[in-house]
Parts: structure tokens; C-alpha cells; sequence
DNA sequence: GCTCCTTGTTTATGCTGTAAACAAATCTAT
DNA sequence: ATAGATTTGTTTACAGCATAAACAAGGAGC
């Protein structure tokens, strides 16, 4: 079960080239992942066994280890896989290569399309995640990004960038949102699978439980939202859940906006500056300051990177 | 696996009378699920099987279903055991116990101190969480609610009551919350999970993985958030998503309130209304449309309740 | 004493991931 | 062409899981 945990044998699997099409009649990581990720879709990850891919393509579970050190990176390699269906969705992000300053330039949408662009990445992904239901229950704080997750979060995070955000803020945006989705989409799917699987659907389900609502007086709140009709028309959770969490990030935004309009201070030294009256606002009070700020970056910075 | 699947048997369970104390030397409910928690605190849910719940009790495996339907019974009698903890450090809510009404009377906190009260919410459930780390990733979307999670979310409902959201827009803020809570917290238990089976820190993790880093430079915006330090002193994601979530939350209250200043329209038939200058401001334009919401509620509402 | 019910045990089934030994085919060096 | 090495797929085996079914022991009521 912990034998052949070597990441880099992972990376290396992800990033391989695709020279993958040789075909020779054999198996390949590529027929490999293709049938784990058809079984996955149409049973449910929880049908999908190595025995099983192995049978569908014509061989045996065991033969799957010759190509695929294990399960795990099997479905890292399915979650890579499908995520390359949503970068050909979206055009070229054609970033600009301006490498540093400490300002991050700006991304699709420009200075102030940001909202539209990052909720366009967030319905394409839950877009995906609907394709693919068992996608969103599985990708993990380990699992290695392949080049299609890279491809992107590099998308999401020029999103964001050059709107007065600072990086590390950029980031926390970009991963609330992704894992808003992700959430979204694990409940959106259990609840699927569960109808499926049962053949009851959620509304008639809850709707047998009438035993519950015997209790129901002792909870004076609930009971006023429910006759409030609450429960009628309820919101959708992705687009109301979506709206919030926009425009929290809006909120942000317009803070720092607000902020730096009142009062520019030093990045290095924090020292108070006066606002020039035109061209890019300075972002160290004196010439040391950038001095510093500029060593600190080349000496490398630490922390791990994160889709 | 899929035999004894009668949700009545768990509410059943769920709501029984705590007479469980009387203690025959035997098994019995209150015993298993402690025992269950036990070992799920300690080492995890995926170390929970029944096998060790009845062996950790001195019987057998199979004993545990004299009393117990299966596994998935077990886990639901587990949420609502630890949600137990929570609901003890709050003061009795002492909801008002006004019934009806189209609009469902002020919370703990009052009309203006929601934020704080459902902050804190957020928090005590995030804090049971961190003590139950199973906790989060097994609440699914029909895991029956015993007493104490219908007290918990009685309360957070109460706390977000009166101040000027529609009935579904309570229920779909407590949800959005509750999920941030439980996402976040599934996250953490992960990193927590893998950090402890394998001795490899986050940090280290990401840091060891050299050969993705190389591929860096294809990456415009990533490189240039890496290089202004956003991975240096990252943004702590529970933090920084809870205030995005309330800020959103914030912006809709400030949304209804505007448009409730600005043009009233009655609830029934939507024509607009003038602004009486004092008292409760009127939901209905006339004593007929009144009195058709009045039988509209009496009629009975329909839908499932969710926390 | 007899019967019924509750409680715990034993045995068995079918599923999982994967380690280890083995066999066959194909590639490489001579 | 032939010997050796490498790759690829198979067989067998193991430990673990949830739980169905049959069985055994004790207590309660008649």
C-alpha cells in the first residue's frame, strides 16, 4: 500500500513526452489512463480498480504495474488528463513576459475585467467537474500538478494579476475559488451518485424523513425560515455561493485600492511617501531600498507552490 | 454493503432517549460510538473498521451489528456525538418564539452584530474540526441530523435572522459558510494525514520537488507572483477566505438594504409601495394580498431541510 | 420445563491493492 | 546468428475490508 511512493517518478510520468502515440499493440500509460478515466466517468471512481482497467483493455490488474507504479499515480495521471480539455477551451493567455518589478502586470480581462475573466476559470472548471464527477473528490494538497494543472493555474493567477492585489493575495484568491469550486463540485457529485445509486432522488428523500419534522418546533428559527418559505425556492449554492465569494474578492480590492490612493508606503521599509503627481507610482522611498528589495529576490525566495 | 439501508433506523438511533447510561455490562450504542471516535480521533477514519471498534471493546467485529445497522449508521451517530461538544460552549439561544411572520425575527447578536456571531460560529465549528479531523470530510449530503447538528444549525440560522435577507438567502448563507468551514478543514486534515504516515512536511514536500520548478519559466504570471514573494508569507487560506466569504455576505445585506430603501413592493404581487414614515415597515400591499400569503403558508411548504 | 428473544460468535463470500516469482517476447552486443 | 539483458505480462498469494448466514448461550415469561 506505501511501497513505490516516489513523487518524482510521478513528475516524470506527467511530464513525459507524448511520444505516447507509438502505439505498439501492447499497453501504454496513455490506453492506460484513457480506460481508468472512461470507467471513472461512467461508474464512479469508486468502481475503478486495476483489475478493472486491466480487463477492459485485455490484460490482467497486474499488468497495469509494468507502465503505472500504483493507483494513486494512476489517478494522477486521469486528473492531469482531464484537465487538458479545459485548456483548449481557452486561447492563448499570451501572459507578457515582463519578468519582475514588484508588481505583477496584468492578465486577460485587463485592469478591470478581472471579475468576468475569473469567474469565466471558475465556471469552465466546474464545467469540467461535472464531466468528470469523481475530478474534484480527488486531487489532493500532494498531488503533483502536471502540465495541464500548471497550464491552468498560470491562467487563474493571470486572472487576478495587476489589479492591485499583492502576489501573496493573488494566490489565496485563486485557491478560494478553486476550492469553492472543488466543494461545489464534490457535493454537487455525491449527490448524483447517491441518486444513482439508490434511485431516490434528494428531494424525496428528504421528503420520507418525516419523523425529523416531528422535532421540528423545538427550533423556533427554523421553523419561521420554513414557513417563510425558505425551502420553496432555494438558492442555487454554486451561483449564490460564486456571487459571494466575488464579491468578497471585490471588497479586497477595492481596500487596497482605497489604501493605496490614501497613503503609499515603502515595500521594504515602510516609511510613508508622498504621491508623485504622474507615471508609475514608486514603490521603495530611495534607491536602497530598492537595493534590498532587489537582493532579497535574487537570493530565492522559500515556500512550495500550489495549484 | 447495501442491505440494511433504512434511514428511519438511524433517526431512529440518532433521537433516542439517552437512557443509554443504564449500562449492562454489555455492548451498547453509547459505548460503540464512543470507542468509534476513539480510534477515528487517534488514528484516523481510515483506520475505523468495525473489527477494531469491537475488538478496542473487548468483543468481536461482527458483534457491533447487534446494535448498530452497518459502518455508514455508525459514522452518523459519530457526527452527531462530537457535534454534541459545540453546542455546549454556547449560551442557550433563547430564540424568540414568535411563530409566523414573512420576515424571521433578529438572532443572537441582534440586527447589527450578525458578522461577529456567525464569525464566531465559523470558528467553533472550524475548532471541532481541528479536534475531530474526520469530522468534515464524512457529513454527507444525506447524513441524517440528530439533535445536535439541528441545535447547530438552528443557531447559526438564528444568527444571521432579521436583518433584512430572504428566508433562502439564510439558508444558502449558513450553507455557503458551513461548507467553507468543512472544505477548509478537509484540507487541513489531509496535510495533517500525510505529514504524520509519511514524516515529510508540506514545506519539504513541495520543496523537494526540484524537477518541477525547472519548468517554471513557461509560466509568465506564476513566475513573476513567485518572484514578488507570494509564496514567501503566504496568506493563511481559512483566514483570509472566511473574511471574503462575510465581506460577500456583507455586500448582499448592504444590497437588500438599498433596494429596500429605495422601492418597496409587496411580497404577494410585487407592485410597488411608498414608504410608510415609522414603524414595522408593511409586507403587502393590501389586506388581500395578506391574507393569500397567510393561506399560502398554511397550505404547507415544500423541499428538504439541509444543513 | 418449555419457548422466545436478545446478544455475541463463527464461518464464509467477494471485493480491494499489490508483493514476489515466473514466463515469454523483444532488443542488444557480439 | 547467437547469447545475454531487458521489457512486458501472468500467476499466485496475502492481508485487509464489510457483512450475510447459521449457530450458541443466557435470560424472561408462561
Amino acid at each position: 500500500m506505501a511501497a513505490q511512493e516516489d513523487p518524482d517518478r510521478t513528475v516524470e510520468l506527467l511530464w513525459r513526452e507524448p511520444r505516447d502515440a507509438v502505439s505498439r499493440q501492447g499497453l501504454s500509460v496513455g490506453a492506460i489512463v484513457s480506460a481508468a478515466v472512461e470507467i471513472a466517468d461512467a461508474e464512479g471512481i469508486e468502481a475503478l480498480s486495476m483489475r478493472r482497467v486491466g480487463e477492459r483493455l485485455g490484460f490482467t490488474g497486474m499488468s497495469l504495474y509494468r507502465h503505472v507504479p500504483g493507483k494513486t499515480q494512476l489517478v494522477d495521471l486521469m486528473c492531469d488528463a482531464v484537465l487538458g480539455e479545459t485548456v483548449a477551451e481557452v486561447e492563448p493567455s499570451a501572459g507578457s513576459g515582463l519578468p519582475a518589478g514588484s508588481d505583477v502586470p496584468p492578465g486577460p480581462g485587463g485592469r478591470s475585467g478581472w471579475r468576468e475573466a475569473l469567474e469565466a476559470w471558475a465556471r469552465r472548471y466546474r464545467a469540467l467537474c461535472r464531466r468528470h464527477p469523481w475530478l474534484a473528490g480527488v486531487r489532493g494538497t500532494r498531488s503533483v500538478p502536471g502540465p495541464n494543472a500548471m497550464a491552468g493555474f498560470e491562467h487563474a493567477l493571470a486572472t487576478v494579476a495587476g489589479i492591485g492585489l499583492g502576489p501573496a493575495e493573488m494566490v489565496a484568491v485563486v485557491g478560494l475559488v478553486g476550492r469553492f469550486v472543488e466543494g461545489e463540485a464534490v457535493r454537487e457529485a455525491e449527490v448524483a451518485r447517491v441518486e444513482r445509486r439508490t434511485g431516490v432522488s434528494e428531494q424525496d428523500w428528504w421528503g420520507a424523513r418525516e419523523s425529523l419534522f416531528a422535532e421540528l418546533s423545538r427550533y423556533p428559527t427554523l421553523t419561521a425560515v420554513w414557513e417563510a418559505g425558505g425551502y420553496d425556492e432555494p438558492e442555487d449554492p454554486f451561483e449564490f455561493g460564486l456571487r459571494r465569494v466575488l464579491d468578497g474578492v471585490e471588497a479586497l480590492i477595492r481596500q487596497r485600492d482605497e489604501r493605496r490612493d490614501e497613503s503609499l508606503s515603502c515595500a521594504v521599509c515602510g516609511t510613508a511617501m508622498e504621491r508623485g503627481g504622474t507615471g508609475r507610482p514608486r514603490a521603495y522611498c530611495s534607491r536602497g531600498c530598492q537595493q534590498r528589495a532587489y537582493r532579497g529576490r535574487r537570493s530565492g525566495p522559500r515556500g512550495g507552490i500550489r495549484q
